[in-house]
DNA sequence: TTAAATACTGTATATAATTACAGTTATGAA
DNA sequence: TTCATAACTGTAATTATATACAGTATTTAA
């Protein structure tokens, strides 16, 4: 997102929110209500502040016309995960698909495209797109996204102590990995809830 | 659908492709001037209608206030299909799911909660949920939802001609299972386009 | 055959909603 | 210091929108 103000990511959280629940957008007086604005132009000045961010778009002369933009209405699909930056960064980002409230039961903050296939025998296979949430605390026996210095892999997480941490591959072919957190540069990018697969 | 009439019908995919497009819904007189009625109250009649026949709802003294009833913007899920009738029959929806343009390259008519272990070897499992296009001609290689004397199974389509149809369970500890269309009652109930799982 | 439902036209009005203009106050960057 | 941005209040006007009422003609179910 794009430089947003702590109010102005209020006011866009609530937006999206109320697009989500009841399926349109709202008023600039339903906005103004909520945050207890005296003037419907406190809303207004608002919208085109996110407008000029580029969040959102806005049709003029329309009731409710408020869109969000593409930029910030889909769920990006992470494809490699190049060395050194955060996992989101816009070159990781191979392409966005629409938010999909609902249907699975966690929020998804991205779509990871599995590579390899060290996970067949949990049914997660090459080109999958799984599901991950970036604030569940990670846990035994979930699947977990993890960086060891650098490098990005999806396994499922055995063991987690201070000085031991063990990421094991789904398939038999493989080895449990040990990592020593104290030691290595161990990050967890989040956890997998959910799966999703296109057969084209 | 609860019996719509054909006008209905177009009227009701008009409010349903303009929220998708859009993002919100349309006004009476946009309704108008897609139909050309002549006054704005013959789309207040068609909402009416519809919301009467539950496949919308309308929030009072609200612009844009139309929304798609759960019945009729969510995408059934099949459980167990009960023998007999069809697939869609009401007893067998489970639950519906939100629909998510854009997120499989096919559209979705269902989703069938698959059993058992029969497709372990390309990575669909029990529980996971397979999205089924009704309408894809089914073709060598796909995987298919096939009812056979009226048992619903879902396997990959290996060989199809008129004296004889192969279906391959994708597990090897399980066998071809040949039919006779002459012979048998086999019923293509669609193709399968995508899978979600959701990890709970 | 009769009433109800369907599918509109035509008119009218209250109110919902956008949006401009004129200000105020605070904050951070040039 | 000065200007831009942020975050509002307050007022007002145009227009967008919902929605009622009164009709007409046709089709469909009881």
């Amino acid at each position: 997102m794009k430089n947003l103000t702590k109010r102005q990511t209020e006011i866009f959280n609530y937006i999206k929110d109320e697009i989500e629940s009841n399926g349109y957008p709202p008023t600039r007086s339903e906005i103004s209500k909520t945050f207890g604005f005296k003037s419907p132009n406190a809303a207004e000045d608002h919208l085109k502040a996110l407008k000029k961010k580029g969040v959102l778009d806005l049709a003029a002369g329309t009731s409710r016309g408020i869109t969000l933009s593409n930029q910030s209405s889909g769920i990006p699909v992470i494809g490699l995960v190049s060395a050194g930056g955060p996992i989101l960064a816009e070159e990781n980002i191979e392409k966005t698909i629409p938010n999909n409230p609902g249907i699975l039961s966690h929020g998804v903050d991205f779509y990871l495209k599995v590579k390899g296939d060290s996970m067949i025998d949990v049914g997660i296979f090459e080109n999958d797109l799984i599901a991950i949430n970036k604030n569940i605390p990670v846990k035994k026996g979930s699947i977990v996204v993890a960086r060891i210095n650098d490098e990005v892999t999806v396994k499922t997480l055995t063991k987690i102590s201070d000085s031991q941490v063990i990421l094991r591959p789904e398939n038999s072919s493989y080895s449990d990995i040990e990592v020593n957190p104290k030691k290595d540069n161990l990050i967890f990018e989040g956890t997998c809830v959910g799966l999703l697969r296109d057969f084209s």
